[in-house]
RNA sequence: GGGCAAGUGGCGGAAUUGGUAUACGCGCUAGUCUUAGGAACUAGUUCCGAAAGGAUUGAGGGUUCGAGUCCCUCCUUGCCCACCA
């Protein structure tokens, strides 16, 4: 017998397959498209993670082959961008030649590994026969108004020198190099993603077969919100004339205005003073009418050079300035409001500028103690009795009354009423009357009631609540507005009570604790939440109060009444527009041109593409143009429109646009019209089966959707979601659980693995690590084991003398197999398929089988350790395994004719019987009484109930 | 601060609809063989206990004949977003 040997038999299979095209996808049968995100050619080949996806892929493509399906793997090389540039100017060479030469290596480490990549689709983004159709397609987006050009304060990475997209920002770090992100004003090339926002997120919907947390990211990432645009009207101060307040009704209106975006219209009337960004343009249109307009610079400057980080870290202390000489007149109440500068309004999101309601958002609230701004509450919560709500049919009476929380002087107690026509203890509570202050009538009541007399007021809780009931002794509906004010006796001194209180409760002192089981008070959550957490403003919903014509009404009904009044309704998103131009040399050049006459000129579909340049020196300048400005030869041309002299754009495209579209390219990869006819396309799209990254979700995956939606729009392509599943997987991590670094120098490098243990076990190993979704770590130890399994199997085979017949175990084993195998491929459980195949080994190993039982095993293995499966499949005298139909399984095989009942008592297992299948519940049960197990336990006692689950166990209850 | 996911042996991890928790693998222990080798094979291995037995799926409570699985409260970890109006 040979010894297992790797190398020798994954090196003769590889080279079958490469001769044979046995991959090769065809055009008949249904199909099955299996992607995964193609490799960027780095100089250190494949890493843990392709591993990962690329092994998955490739398990569930030869399983589907096996399945009957006209199955397409395919890869290719996303050869422009970063990375290959950095690494080309590290090694000074061209990346051009660096890129060549590590696409080079990876296309060996796929074939080592036995993938069943079908090779004549290979592409590369770099190809000019490719990014010709990436500019075509550019070109697209600009015929159809989707890519504009602006100068505008962008994300730029210092150590990279170019312009970023905000999803390349990733916690205000480089996406690529993990640099502090800067802020620079620059001019740009924009997509327009942010007019694809309603359709990127309406699209999320009909993905059924994409993990919740991918969409759910996505839909974040967009961050659509309602809510409402308003203009305030801005006046100035009239001049400073003695010292009477300013009369602003009386000041020369001009037409400026603040417009700003709000969630919450409906709490307008509690907007106070308004807040813009420190780049709000309000402060240089107003600049000679602000009378502070240097300490307002010099804010705004201060705030603009802190990095978001910064900010964060600071512990979010509000800070801002007053924009003295100017006011902002709220449209609801007409008065005249404060206008202040501050960073905690960020001026990419909305409009820049906020209504600030301190009284029901959190963060104005803050702001507002800290400048001693006015809080107004114009929204109570509204709770209503549930047993008496109020009536259709009744009048409605308001009141206002209070809730006094009395503590003890010395005790951590407070005061009750305990009632004694009704079942109630209540705190101390009363009416307020006309007119009356709130802390005198909480006083006046705590005496009346109780006849404490010393007393201070500790606070007042920060809003008040609206309780509505039907009074029904009254015949009316009463809504009440409850404040509710903390006291602290300073004495016992007590008078005595009126008889006419004495009769209705007496008072009694209960643990503070306590307070949460006081009734009937509807309001008490609110209250135990005031009482533990401390003031705070309240943002719920509940009813309008001190809101002119819309007070009583629900904050849900009036909200869109209010944004239409006041402004105008208005759906605002978190996407900004994609920030599409690089100042870099190693991209796709961006085949527009300059003309002084007619303006941007887009590049005749004739004359595409638009060669980037071969160029000694393509270091970034750092200045904010691209090296290629630099080429005057390349930059100087000719207009396509009037022929006269023009400029190229000198700016290339992002990583992310070769890889936007590549999987189109797949389907038919070297058509000369690749768009002209969609036949290849609709044969092949959607992409069934996407493997990939979780990192990618607000990157490559959304910005690929965008595109394919566009240009399914625009009649291009034939389905307008690409990728009809996605499947992430997690992370490869060290042993000790960091994440794998060349710096920390923990990296795992696939050859030598492949070389130490051969492929079919690297694959194997990789699947066998844990779930493919989960985060797993590697383990140096871990794959001798599956080594050794492969190893068994070897030797296994190759030794056994195959009977006629297999023993029952056997093909119930084998059986069971094929079923869990199947069913955790088609659930990506990857993990178990790996264990069920050890299973059966381990359960079979020493029993006769039959030689198409062997094989059918081998089979099962296939997918995962290919090499090893095709060898001997082939030594038991099958042939061309690949394209085997998948074994079947019998159910009918599953079941045995004895079955292992367990015997619970009390819930408890104490038994096992074994029996045979055609026993019946009665014989069971009685089996089970009889075991002495159970009779010891049952000490003579009857059992109450006996519980028999089909198959599984009976439980006796005594 | 918000959202999502997850907590099971020494470790990675298994457990259909609630129905015998700890499959599979690593590691560890003992043994066999031997060119005493970090090989292979065999047996054992959740914890406590000599055993009988008992305990156990982050903690606490609940529903149920029965809970890793369902419900409530809390703790911890990871990921994403984050002064987003």
């Amino acid at each position: 017998m040979q010894k297992y040997n790797p190398k020798k038999i994954e090196e003769k299979w590889q080279s079958y397959w490469q001769t044979n095209n046995v991959f090769e996808a065809g055009d008949s049968g249904e199909k099955k498209f299996i992607l995964v995100e193609f490799p960027f050619p780095s100089g250190d080949g494949l890493h843990m993670g392709h591993l990962r996806s690329y092994t998955a892929a490739d398990l569930v493509s030869r399983y589907y082959r096996m399945k009957g399906f006209n199955v397409m793997y395919p890869i290719g090389w996303d050869a422009f961008g970063l990375p290959a540039e950095n690494y080309a100017i590290k090694h000074g060479k061209q990346p051009a030649e660096t890129t060549a030469k590590n696409i080079e290596n990876i296309r060996k480490q796929l074939h080592r590994l036995g993938y069943s990549i079908d090779w004549s689709r290979e592409i590369n983004t770099t190809d000019p026969n490719y990014y010709k159709w990436t500019q075509w397609l550019f070109l697209q987006f600009y015929k159809a108004g989707l890519a504009y050009e602006s100068t505008g304060l962008i994300n730029w990475c210092p150590k990279d020198k170019t312009g970023l997209a905000n999803e390349e920002v990733i916690g205000g770090h480089c996406e690529r190099c993990g640099t502090k992100v800067e802020k620079k004003e620059l001019r740009q090339w924009y997509l327009k993603i942010t007019e694809y926002a309603e359709k990127l997120l309406a699209g999320l919907n009909d993905l059924p077969e994409w993990p919740e947390r991918v969409r759910t990211e996505q839909a974040n990432w967009i961050g659509k919100k309602e809510g409402a645009e308003i203009d305030f009207q801005v006046v100035l101060s009239p001049p400073k004339a003695g010292e009477g307040s300013p009369d602003f009704s009386t000041t020369p209106q001009n037409d400026i205005s603040v417009k700003v975006f709000t969630t919450r219209p409906d709490t307008i009337f509690g907007a106070t003073y308004l807040v813009v960004a420190p780049e709000h343009s309000l402060i240089e249109t107003l600049a000679d009418k602000i009378e502070n307009i240097d300490e307002v610079r010099a804010y705004a400057q201060t705030a603009k050079d802190k990095e978001e980080l910064e900010r964060i870290a600071e512990g979010k202390e509000k800070t801002g300035v007053e924009l003295k000489g100017i006011r902002a007149i709220n449209p609801a109440t007409k008065e005249d409001i404060p206008v202040w500068v501050a960073d905690y309004v960020l001026g990419g999101y909305g409009t820049g500028a906020i209504m600030a309601v301190p009284a029901h958002d959190e963060r104005d609230n803050e702001f507002a103690k800290k400048f001693g701004l006015e809080i107004r509450q114009v929204v109570a919560p509204r709770v209503v009795d549930p047993v008496n709500p109020p009536r259709e049919d009744a009048k409605n009476t308001d009141r206002n009354m209070l809730h006094a929380i009395v503590m003890h002087p010395t005790e951590d107690k407070i005061l009750s009423l305990k009632w004694k026509t009704h079942p109630w203890q209540t705190f101390i509570t009363g009416g307020i009357e006309d007119g009356e202050d709130v802390l005198e009538a909480a006083k006046r009541e705590v005496f009346e009631e109780t006849g404490y007399k010393n007393m201070e007021v500790i606070k007042l809780m920060p809003y008040i609540m609206r309780a509505e009931f039907y009074a029904a002794h009254k015949e009316v509906n009463r809504k009440v507005n409850a404040n509710v004010v903390m006291l602290k006796l300073t004495d016992l001194a007590q008078e005595v009570v009126s008889a006419e209180e004495q009769e209705q409760f007496e008072p009694v002192w209960i643990d503070s604790q306590d307070m949460k089981n006081l009734s009937p008070v509807s309001e008490l959550a609110y209250i135990l939440d005031w009482v533990e957490n401390g003031d705070k403003s309240y943002t719920g919903e509940g009813v309008l109060i001190n809101s002119g014509e819309f007070s009583d009404q629900l904050t849900m009904d009036s909200l869109p009444k209010m944004a239409e009044k006041f402004g105008k309704q208005k759906t605002t998103y978190k996407l900004r527009d994609w920030v599409f131009s690089r100042q870099r040399y190693w991209g796709e050049p961006i085949p527009l041109i300059h003309c002084e006459k007619d303006g941007v000129v887009p590049v005749p579909d004739d004359q595409l593409p638009v060669v980037l340049p071969e160029v000694k020196n393509y270091e970034p300048t750092g200045t904010g143009e691209s090296p290629l400005a630099a080429i005057d030869e390349w930059v100087n041309t000719t207009c396509p429109e009037c022929g006269g002299p023009a400029k190229r754009e000198t700016n290339t495209m992002p990583q992310w646009a070769g890889s936007s579209w590549y999987f189109l390219r797949y389907t038919d990869p070297n058509n000369e019209q690749q768009f002209a006819s969609s036949e290849k396309l609709k044969q092949w799209l959607p992409v069934d089966i996407y493997f990939g990254g979780m990192e990618h979700t607000t990157l490559h995956l959304l910005y690929s959707r965008f595109w394919n939606i566009f240009l399914h729009d625009q009649g291009l392509v034939p389905v307008s979601e690409p990728y009809t599943k996605r499947v992430p997987h997690g992370m490869i991590l060290a042993e000790d659980g960091s994440k794998m670094s060349k710096s920390k120098g923990n990296v795992i490098n696939p050859d030598d693995l492949v070389k130490q243990h051969g492929a079919d076990t690297v694959r194997m190993y990789e699947m066998f690590l844990g779930p493919h979704e989960d985060s797993v770590l590697w383990s140096e130890k871990g794959i001798i084991g599956v080594a050794r399994f492969l190893e068994r199997i070897w030797n296994w085979i190759n030794t056994a003398e195959f009977s006629e017949h297999d023993e029952e175990t056997v093909s119930r084993e084998l059986h069971k197999t094929i079923k869990k195998v199947t069913e955790d491929i088609e659930a990506y459980r990857f993990n178990t398929v790996v264990s069920n195949l050890m299973s059966f080994h381990n359960a079979v190993k020493d029993s006769p089988i039959t030689k198409d039982s062997a094989k059918a095993f081998l089979q099962l293995l296939h997918p995962l350790a290919p090499h090893i499966a095709s060898e001997l499949y082939e030594q038991l005298g099958g042939e061309n395994i690949d394209i085997q139909p998948w074994p079947k399984y019998d159910e009918s095989m599953l079941v045995s004719d004895t079955i292992t009942i367990a015997v619970q008592v009390n819930g408890k297992v104490r038994d096992e019987l074994i029996v045979s299948t055609d026993s019946t519940q009665e014989e069971i049960e009685t089996k089970a009484l009889a075991s002495e197990k159970v009779q010891a336990l049952l000490s003579g006692q009857s059992p109450k109930r006996i519980i028999y689950v089909e198959n599984r166990l009976v439980n006796i209850v005594v």
